[in-house]
RNA sequence: GCCGGGGUAGCUCAGUUGGUAGAGCAGUGGACUGAAAAUCCACGUGUGGGCAGUUCAAUCCUGUCCCCCGGCA
């Protein structure tokens, strides 16, 4: 009995060493690059700006609408003090009028992270795209795009026959997947029909197949802040952005494109800032509108990053802790 | 003061030939594999303005009082 202890307490210590063993070397240590996260307006921008001063680090953007070109304000990109203490990557650089996807970019993140190492600097990856980032980390599946005749033709068909129908279909071609949806779930039924039309392969075997996982060294920051904590900042944030103009960035964007369906206008802010130009709402109608989507965004970003298991905590008044922790953890030989 | 409309969930409102009520939005929790600032799911006890009356039974009918909106004075 005493020896089925003993041999029961040394597994499970081997467990723990082993556990220990790999995290250390599998995540702790040569970490490479820096994943910081955090709800809307919790304060990644400034950080990362000056933690990318402090290192020698360069930031690369993981914020799906802060590549839109017209909407440096509304979606609230790096300014000007946080270019002038390091190098932005990913920034305003897409027209309103192009989409990114998830699969994009992880690529064009993929290649900026081996430029910047290439210059023996550090990755500071920041936005608040929880997709994104996991497509970056932990690959994405690698579907060819999908035509537009095809896209749009599934669109059309799940407006004219009803979300259910299609998604009846789809439990033919696609039964484990249609099981992890709900039928009401329009846009990821469409996606998964023209998927498999496209490509002749359904998405549970895209999934299943999938590549394009790199072995990042990768240090997933995650920057607390509570929805209590950030309603004042968001409330605050609006007034402080219609102040630098962001009524007249909207008008000016309307020039470039003035199509509301457009993917560049589809962001929080931008939409409601529209239908006011619009005359469809008063400016007062539009900014609680404005909030009120953003603090449900914020509040759907803090479910995302709370369900991601390899992410860590930090307190923004903590700087010199998280700076010792990077440090620590950090090899900055590239 | 008179006439009319109304007072129902945090907000906007629906409904009940009288059998104690439900939508949207908001809120909370959750999901998330190429639109993700997107898309979707679950969660509904509220002195039905107060009081009194009719009734087996009133949020609904009657009376009365209070409050809001519009019109007339």
């Amino acid at each position: 009995m005493d020896f089925l202890i003993q041999l029961f307490d040394k597994t499970i210590i081997g467990m723990i060493y082993s556990y220990f063993y790999h995290n250390m070397h599998n995540n702790m240590s040569e970490i490479k690059i820096i994943c910081l996260a955090g709800a809307t307006g919790s304060g990644k921008s400034a950080l990362a700006a000056k933690l990318g001063h402090e290192l020698d680090g360069v930031v690369i953007n993981a914020d799906s609408r802060q590549f839109y070109a017209d909407f440096p304000i509304i979606t609230a990109q790096p300014g000007p003090d946080e270019t002038a203490l390091c190098p932005h990557l990913l920034y305003g650089c897409l027209p309103a009028t192009q989409k990114m996807s998830a699969g994009q970019y992880a690529q064009k993140a993929s290649a900026c992270i081996d430029e910047v190492l290439r210059q023996g600097k550090i990755p500071i990856v920041t936005g608040g795209t929880g997709l994104y980032f996991r497509a970056l980390m932990h690959g994405i599946a690698d579907i060819p795009p999908v035509p537009r005749e095809v896209r749009q033709k599934w669109q059309e068909q799940c407006r004219e026959l009803g979300s259910h129908a299609l998604y009846d279909s789809l439990r033919n071609l696609d039964p484990d997947y249609a099981a992890k949806i709900h039928p009401n779930d329009r846009q990821r039924i469409t996606r998964a029909m023209e998927v498999a039309e496209a490509t002749g392969k359904n998405l549970t075997w895209w999934h299943q197949s999938q590549s394009g996982k790199r072995d990042l060294r990768y240090l997933y920051l995650g920057l607390g802040a509570t929805l209590k904590e950030l309603e004042p900042v968001l409330r605050r944030r609006i007034d402080v952005m219609l102040d630098n103009g962001a009524l007249e960035e909207a008008k000016a964007a309307l020039r470039h494109c003035a199509d509301p369906k457009a993917p560049g206008w589809s962001g929080i802010g931008c939409a409601e800032l529209f239908r006011a130009l619009a005359g469809e709402l008063t400016i007062g109608e539009a900014k609680d509108l404005w909030y009120k989507n953003t603090r449900a965004y914020a509040k759907r970003q803090l479910t995302w990053f709370r369900g991601e298991p390899d992410l860590r905590w930090i307190e923004k008044d903590n700087y010199n802790g998280i700076l010792r922790m990077i440090k620590n953890l950090t090899i900055t030989q590239g």
